[in-house]
DNA sequence: AAATAGCACTCGGGTGGTTTGAGTGCTAAC
DNA sequence: GTTAGCACTCAAACCACCCGAGTGCTATTT
């Protein structure tokens, strides 16, 4: 790829700033009396044809003014704004909105969302903090009523995981304790493999409980990730070229779809290096639903222990130098949230 | 309001039916040939003339055919659909994905959800299941690490809420469990009020804790119910006459801000007998935000104890005869799985 | 009296042609 | 290399027209 002139590089940012906010097609003209450019619009259109035959800009057609490609937009990106820092004010209000919140995991990722939403005037998504690999901490068994027994997990990283089991038979608590007891001694630290390999002599009772342990334990390690919240699904009706036909139904649809919405965030966020922002612009690898989408996305957390992911979900034509940094610096707020809250402090 | 010949009745019915098929307006000759009426187009037009004076029927402008109005809609559900019964190969396959879904919460919220959602193509709504008077049943009391100590609270009914607590200083879980089982022995079954009226010696760290457990406890008194669930949201794009401009974006909006989306479910849901479907057409009752809307909502659960909401919110032209036996049919599964569940069994 | 045929009338929506103007690419002059 | 000038393009806005579905009314039939 070809080098581009200081002068091509600046009209070309100029552009794509002028379309981000005001959605039209960029004319030459407007560009020279908006922005006191002392060079001519002959000259500047000089300079466009060039960075169209580059591939950063594209005209809707042959009368019209110029709309940055896909490439103009990572062009964008990689020149200015991924390491831009959010302003200090923005920071202190989003920070003081998190010691005002509840402590409790719901109500962090929900202002997560909210906030990411807010200021970035596009759809946010924040999963809720998953243990990369699960180990047993404590297992605590709780009678409730009948043959129903509340089990609570706690893993090693904080999760918890609470569960309702059906028993054959009631069980009295100072039993349902006796089991836990002896469970909690031979699990303490193990996964569930390590379990499933071990061999203790139970009674019916515990065996029965047992197993139905282990099942939870499985399923605690196949649901790859907690609840997604989401939230500025009305932002998405804001934006002028999307608000009627198929685009913003297509974005829905990834909504309603929970499972390939987990899958896509999931398998951008493993691109992504801790305290990174990952763009994702214009659905590449092969989500065609995304064509017109980008995402701009981060993890939180412990990377190995506990982690989760968050970002937004906006129009190709999105603030990204609001957005970016706002995603990088909930992330921040996030991870630190979940280093003070569920990493074994080192004693 | 006057009332309606026989003649009248059928034609109106005939009207709205085909109206929530098409989307189109109704005209006279349409009718008679589609439905095979052995009278005449003058006179159905005749007695359009006269429901819609009557105020059940509308003209978009003068020469197109009819449209319900919402005088009309409310007709065809009290005439017609309130008490209808869900087709049984529907329930049998209903039924079926519930009892294939893992047992929790989480998954019966969801799937509820999805449900409502694919049957009714419109945008479903399911509150968590929420106990209406809370009383203990059981505290258990977890460390985790350092300060963190896990408090898993489980209510009479069958609630579960596991909050974490910071502590002032490192405490033993042997410490903990002696706390857990004081609080125990005081707090079963009392409510947070008779807790706060209570007054029994406690050391520094119990009171400390305690404390922590009454914010807990008051916390959850207020939180009038659980998470929202909701699925379909592209069903809204599919509708002819929503997809573009401001009404999705309504509808949207709604569902972004959760307070007034819950008050709006709480309120419309109080008026509503357990059993029964509270069908709101257009928004009535000031919700101005919903002039082009209808819900369609139950409540689940034992009233007093447990309970929930669930429903769907969708355009006024909404297949009614099918979304509201649906809707009771998913909220009797949900009141059944509360009752198998949740509720104390009578031993 | 109720139902129907007949008919004039209305008006939204589709069709096709014209105009407008923003914006271009090119060429020639600076 | 830059710029002024200019012919050219083409989407969008505008307009006039027509079409036809659907109406309400009246006169006629049952």
């Amino acid at each position: 790829m070809a080098e581009l002139s200081d002068r091509q590089r600046s009209i070309l940012l100029l552009v794509i700033r002028d379309y981000i906010e005001s959605g039209l097609p960029v004319g030459s003209a407007h560009l020279v009396e908006n922005y006191k450019l002392n060079i001519s619009t002959a000259t500047i259109r000089n300079e466009m044809v060039a960075l169209t035959e580059l591939g950063y800009l594209r005209q809707p057609h042959t009368s019209a003014g110029r709309v940055p490609t896909e490439e103009g937009y990572r062009f964008l990106v990689s020149q200015t704004t991924l390491q831009a820092e959010l302003p200090e004010p923005v920071q202190n209000t989003i920070l003081h909105q998190f010691h005002q919140s509840r402590p409790e995991v719901d109500q962090w990722m929900t202002l997560a969302a909210s906030v990411l939403a807010s200021h970035s005037q596009a759809i946010s998504l924040v999963t809720a903090p998953f243990a990369d690999r699960n180990r047993v901490k404590h297992i605590e068994l709780i009678s409730t009523q009948g043959r129903q027994v509340l089990m609570v997990m706690v893993m090693y990283g904080g999760a918890v995981n609470q569960q309702f089991l059906t028993i054959a038979e009631p069980v009295s608590q100072e039993k349902l304790s006796e089991v836990a007891q002896k469970v909690n001694i031979h699990f303490r630290g193990k996964t569930s493999e390590e379990i499933h390999h071990a061999n203790f002599h139970f009674d019916a009772l515990e065996s029965d409980i047992l197993h139905l342990i282990m099942v939870e334990l499985n399923r605690v390690d196949d649901k790859g990730g907690g609840h997604i919240y989401y939230d500025g699904l009305s932002n998405m009706m804001a934006v002028k070229d999307f608000s009627g036909s198929d685009d913003a139904a297509n974005a829905l649809r990834l909504l309603d779809e929970r499972t390939s919405l987990r899958e896509l965030i999931q398998s951008t966020a493993n691109n992504t290096g801790p305290g990174d922002v990952n763009v994702v612009i214009g659905g590449e690898g092969g989500w065609h639903e995304l064509k017109k989408y980008s995402m701009v996305l981060a993890r939180y957390g412990v990377p190995g222990y506990i982690s989760g992911t968050l970002g937004v979900l906006g129009p190709m034509r999105m603030a990204y130098s609001r957005t970016i940094p706002t995603v990088r610096y909930v992330a921040n707020i996030l991870s630190d949230i979940v280093l003070d809250n569920f990493i074994e402090q080192s004693n």
